[in-house]
DNA sequence: TATCATTGACTGATCAGTCAATCAATCGGT
DNA sequence: ACCGATTGATTGACTGATCAGTCAATGATA
C-alpha cells in the first residue's frame, strides 16, 4: 500500500509519459493507470476524472518547469546572465523531451477549451513576462515590458518550430537565436 | 446531386467549423457530415477516413491562407512593403477567427504524430522563410537568413500567445511588436 | 473493528468504418 | 422521343470496438 500522494505523483507521471507517446491527449485512463502499475479504478477515486488527472499533469510540468527557472536563476549573477538563464532554460535538454513537447502542445490545445488550463498557462506566461521585465529594465530602461513581450514571444515560437521540424531548426540554433535578439535589443539606444 | 468537389469542399469547411466549436480533433465524423448537410457514409466514401478528412482540411486552410499572402504581396510595392505585408497578413481577422485558431493548434499537435501533417506543416514553414528572406535581404544583407528566422519565429510565437490568452496579449499588439522588431532588425549595422 | 487503499468486472454510451440498397443522371441504340 | 443499362451519388442502419466512469467487494493497517 502507498500514501494517496505517493500514488498521486505516480499517476501524473504516467500520464506525461502516456500523452508522449501517443502525442495527443487520445490516452485512456485505463493505460495510463496500467503504466502507474495501478487499477483504472483508483486513478478515478484520486482525481474523480480524466478532464483532471490532465490538469494535474499540466502542473506538474509547469511546477518542474518553475523549478527548473529557479535553479538557474539562483546561480546567476548579472541581469543579464539572469536573462541569458531564462532563456536557456527554455530551451533545456528537459524541455525538448518528446512527452514534455507533446504536453505542451497539447496543454495550448486544452487552454483552448478549459478555463483552468488557460489559467494555469497564462500563470506561466505572466511569471516570464515578469522575470524577464524585471531583468531587463537594468539593461533596456522603460523599453523592458516590450522587449520582455518579445522576448518571451520569441522563445514561445521558436520552441514551436524547433519542437516540431527539428530538421528545420535545431534547439541549440533556436536558442542562439533568441540570445542574439537579446543582444541587439539591449545594443539598441534608449 | 452535386459533383464529387462540392461535396469535397462541403465535407473540409464542415470540418474546419466543427474542428472550431469543439476547439479539439475530437469531432465525429457524423457531426462533419450533418453539417455539410450529407450523410456520415459520404463523408467516408469521399476520403477514406477520418485522418484523410483531417489533412484535408489543413490543406485547406493553408491553401486560404497561402492566397492571402499572395494577394497582399502583389499589392506590395518595396521590400519593406512587402515584408509588412508578410507579417500583418498573419496577424489578420481571417488568422483570428475562433475556427483557425483551433485548427492551427490542433494542426501542431497532429503534425507530431502525422508525417503528412508535418509535411504540410513544414512547407508553410518554409514558405515564409523563403518570402522573407528574399525581401529582406535587400534591407539586411547576409544577415537575410537568420533575421528572417526570428521573424518567422516571433510571428508564431506571438500568434500562439494572442490567440490563447487574447487578454494578456491582444492580436494588434502582438503585431506591432513584430513590426518593431523589423524596424530595429533593418536599423542593425550590417 | 473501523478506516483507508485498491481492485476489476461491468454498464452505457459513443463512434469509426462498412455495406447493401436506393436514387439520379447520362447515354447508346432503336 | 423512348428505354434499358450503366455509372456515380447517396443513404442510414448496423457492427465491433473502445472507453469513461461506477460500484460492490476485498485487502491491508492501525
Amino acid at each position: 500500500m502507498a500514501s494517496e500522494a505517493q500514488r498521486r505523483t505516480q499517476l501524473v507521471e504516467a500520464t506525461v509519459h502516456e500523452i508522449g507517446e501517443a502525442r495527443s491527449l487520445n490516452v485512456t485512463v485505463s493505460k495510463i493507470a496500467k503504466r502507474a502499475g495501478v487499477s483504472s479504478g483508483l486513478a478515478f477515486h484520486y482525481f474523480g476524472d480524466k478532464d483532471r488527472l490532465f490538469l494535474a499533469a499540466m502542473r506538474y510540468i509547469l511546477t518542474i518547469y518553475g523549478a527548473e527557472v529557479r535553479g538557474a536563476l539562483a546561480v546567476a549573477q548579472t541581469p543579464r546572465d539572469r536573462v541569458e538563464a531564462l532563456i536557456r532554460t527554455s530551451f533545456s535538454s528537459t524541455n525538448f523531451r518528446d512527452d514534455v513537447i507533446s504536453a505542451w502542445l497539447n496543454f495550448y490545445v486544452l487552454a483552448q477549451s478549459s478555463d483552468e488550463a488557460r489559467r494555469l498557462l497564462s500563470v506561466y506566461h505572466r511569471r516570464l513576462h515578469s522575470n524577464l521585465t524585471h531583468d531587463l529594465r537594468p539593461q533596456v530602461g522603460d523599453r523592458a515590458t516590450a522587449v520582455a513581450e518579445r522576448i518571451g514571444g520569441l522563445i514561445d515560437g521558436l520552441y514551436l518550430r524547433s519542437a516540431i521540424i527539428p530538421q528545420a531548426l535545431h534547439g541549440t540554433a533556436a536558442m542562439d537565436h533568441v540570445l542574439a535578439t537579446l543582444d541587439i535589443e539591449i545594443g539598441q539606444a534608449q
